[in-house]
Parts: C-alpha cells; sequence; structure tokens
DNA sequence: AATTAAACCAACCGCCCCACG
DNA sequence: TCGTGGGGCGGTTGGTTTAAT
C-alpha cells in the first residue's frame, strides 16, 4: 500500500529511469520543490511525492559527494553513533554530502562488522564477551573500498574505549611523538598533543553571571604547574548550538538535559583542563565552591591521548590521530 | 565459464511529528 | 481540541553487483 499523497493517482515504482531523473532535476532547478505531494504532477511524473523526494535527497541532489567513504567520514560515523546511537539523519548532518540513507547503509554493511570484528559492540561500543567475537569472526567480512583506511588506532578517536587506554599510553612512551601545534587562534582552541587525560566541562551559564570572572577563577583553580588549560564560550544563538556543544561531553544524557535548559541558558561554557599526571581529577570542587550561577554542568574524563583543533562555534570539529 | 554466496545500496514502508484549518 | 496532510526519519526489503568456488 502506498502513502496517501500518492493512492488517489496511478504511481510507479522501483528503480528510477534517467528519463524520470531528467524530469525531476529539471524541475526541481528550475521551480523549487515546494511541496512534494505536487511535485509529480507538475513535473510529468507518474511517482510518489514521497518517491520524489526521496530520489532528489538521496540522489540527484547537486551537493550530493559520491564515491567510498574516508577514513575520517568513517571515524566520524563511529564517534557520534557512540553518542547519538542510530540517528543516521544527525549524524549525516555532520558529513558534507552524505546523506542519512548513505550513512545508513554504510554502517549497517560495514562499519558494524569491523566494530563487531574488533570485539566491540556496534549497539553500545563497549567490549563484546569473547565467545561473540569469535563466533562472529568467522563469518564477517567487509568489501574493502578504494580509500577506506579505517583501523582501531587507540588515539584516533575522541571517544575511544577506556579499554583500550593501557596498551596506548606504554606505546606513547616508546615513541614520542612531537606534532606541530596550530598557532593560537580566537575562534579554536587546542589540545594539548601531548597529555594522556584530559576533563571537558560543559556549564551553562545564566545571563547575570559574569562569564570573565568564571573563567578567570577557573583558570586559576585548575592550572597546576605547566598543566594547559583553555577556556571558551560561545553565545547560542539557536537550540543546535547548544545540542552540538553537548558532544564534547561524549554523554547523551547532558545533551538531553541541555535541551531542556536550552531556553533558560545565555552563554556556554567550555573549560578543557589537561593533566597527565592526575587522569581522574575533574572540577567539581571548582563548581561546589564558587558563587557563580550555573545551570549545568557536566564534567567527563576522556583518558585517551589524542591532539585536536576544535572549531568551537561550528558543528564539525577535526582530529588528528597520533602516529 | 557457470553457479552460488555475499555484499551493496536504492527504494519502499510505516511511524511520528508538526502545522494548519 | 481534533482531524488531516505533508514531511522527515529509521527500519527493512529486494534487485544488482561482485567475489568465491
Amino acid at each position: 500500500m502506498g502513502h496517501q499523497c500518492c493512492s488517489k493517482q496511478k504511481v510507479k515504482r522501483g528503480l528510477w529511469s534517467p528519463e524520470e531523473d531528467e524530469k525531476l532535476i529539471k524541475f526541481i532547478t528550475t521551480h523549487g520543490h515546494g511541496s512534494w505531494s505536487s511535485v509529480p504532477k507538475l513535473a510529468g511524473l507518474q511517482r510518489c511525492g514521497k518517491s520524489c523526494r526521496l530520489r532528489w535527497i538521496n540522489y540527484l541532489r547537486p551537493d550530493l559527494k559520491r564515491g567510498s567513504f574516508t577514513a575520517q567520514e568513517e571515524k566520524t560515523i563511529i564517534d557520534i553513533h557512540r553518542i547519538l546511537g542510530n540517528r543516521w539523519a544527525q549524524i549525516a548532518k555532520h558529513l558534507p554530502g552524505r546523506t542519512d540513507n548513505e550513512v545508513k547503509n554504510f554502517w549497517n554493511s560495514c562499519i558494524k562488522k569491523k566494530l563487531i570484528a574488533q570485539g566491540l559492540d556496534p549497539n553500545t561500543h563497549k567490549l563484546l564477551s569473547p565467545n561473540y567475537k569469535q563466533n562472529y569472526n568467522n563469518t564477517i567480512a567487509c568489501r574493502p573500498s578504494a580509500d577506506s583506511h579505517y583501523q582501531p588506532t587507540f588515539s584516533s578517536s575522541v571517544f575511544t574505549v577506556s579499554s583500550q587506554m593501557k596498551d596506548f599510553s606504554m606505546d606513547v612512551k616508546k615513541t614520542p611523538f612531537t606534532p606541530s601545534i596550530p598557532s593560537p587562534d580566537a575562534n579554536y582552541f587546542c589540545l594539548h598533543p601531548l597529555h594522556i587525560s584530559s576533563t571537558i566541562t560543559t556549564c551553562c551559564v545564566h545571563q547575570n553571571s559574569n562569564i570573565q570572572a568564571f573563567l578567570d577563577c577557573a583558570s586559576q583553580s585548575v592550572t597546576m604547574g605547566s598543566n594547559p588549560i583553555s577556556c571558551s564560550t560561545s553565545n547560542p544563538s539557536g537550540a543546535g548550538i547548544i545540542e552540538e556543544k553537548c558532544l564534547w561531553s561524549g554523554d547523551i544524557e547532558s545533551t538531553q538535559t541541555l535541551r531542556h535548559e536550552q531556553m533558560q541558558v545565555e552563554q556556554v561554557v567550555e573549560i578543557e583542563k589537561t593533566n597527565e599526571l592526575n587522569a581522574g581529577q575533574n572540577m567539581d570542587a571548582l563548581f561546589e565552591s564558587s558563587n557563580f550561577d550555573f545551570d549545568f554542568v557536566e564534567c567527563t574524563q576522556m583518558p585517551e591521548m589524542y591532539y585536536s583543533v576544535r572549531p568551537i562555534d561550528q558543528l564539525t570539529w577535526d582530529s588528528q590521530a597520533l602516529q
């Protein structure tokens, strides 16, 4: 049974012919889609409006990127999926030129199997039981893509599971890494490349709070020795910004909380403290002792070594794995 | 070369949400 | 407040392509 929008007309199904594609492209590029339900009739197509929409969004749109997913795209998908789960449309927003359908297909046909082969549950991203992994290893394979170089390196993901940390930290000691550090920029903050752990704290601060005073206080409170700290603020203009900010904290619960609080929030503050020696330390004490007016505070330990440059006011970030 | 199995991916289905009357 | 239609989204299907035997 077709959708209601096409129940009154005789519609074609299945694969689209080049002629149909041409008609749809011609119509959309000259008139825009407007109401999808009216597109088939106006464009001279015997198709359901939903089918036209899907064909355009998933295949005909001029801004689509074709071809295999890159290793970086693959890593991004895994990172975000760990936080958001099967929210393909949300994940696809972080991959310019990719559709939710494409991401979903790639996940189901390839990434899922790779994670299982690595002993990770693709749903939770946590370790599977050894038996499960072994059984699955006997059956899985993934058709290699030309530029798919994803390796489960311990440092490649911002959200790598902590169980992998031990091996990697040992590795680091053997082979010190000295990457070039990007010059400071107002729009970015940088993680120091040579620390082992970091704490990312996201706070939503009321309008009547003195942001600068808070940042000063935070810097003094958590800077120890030469351990770097960076603070950043953003002024959320819409709902999306706050939600995206929460990706840094890597916790879906914080996303929900921030959504809830978003109408009351004036600014989002992110504080990053790094401490090579005290991996478990957080900033609870600072918030408990301060007089500032917080709506929400989230501290997340990220026990992993990585080097990243994060756009504060954009919806994507870039990180480079240590080699 | 033929057959079979596995992988891929375009498209459909059904549900949900939201705007609107 | 309720009903309806449109659009968006995730799950699933099934045809096609590729690899293995």
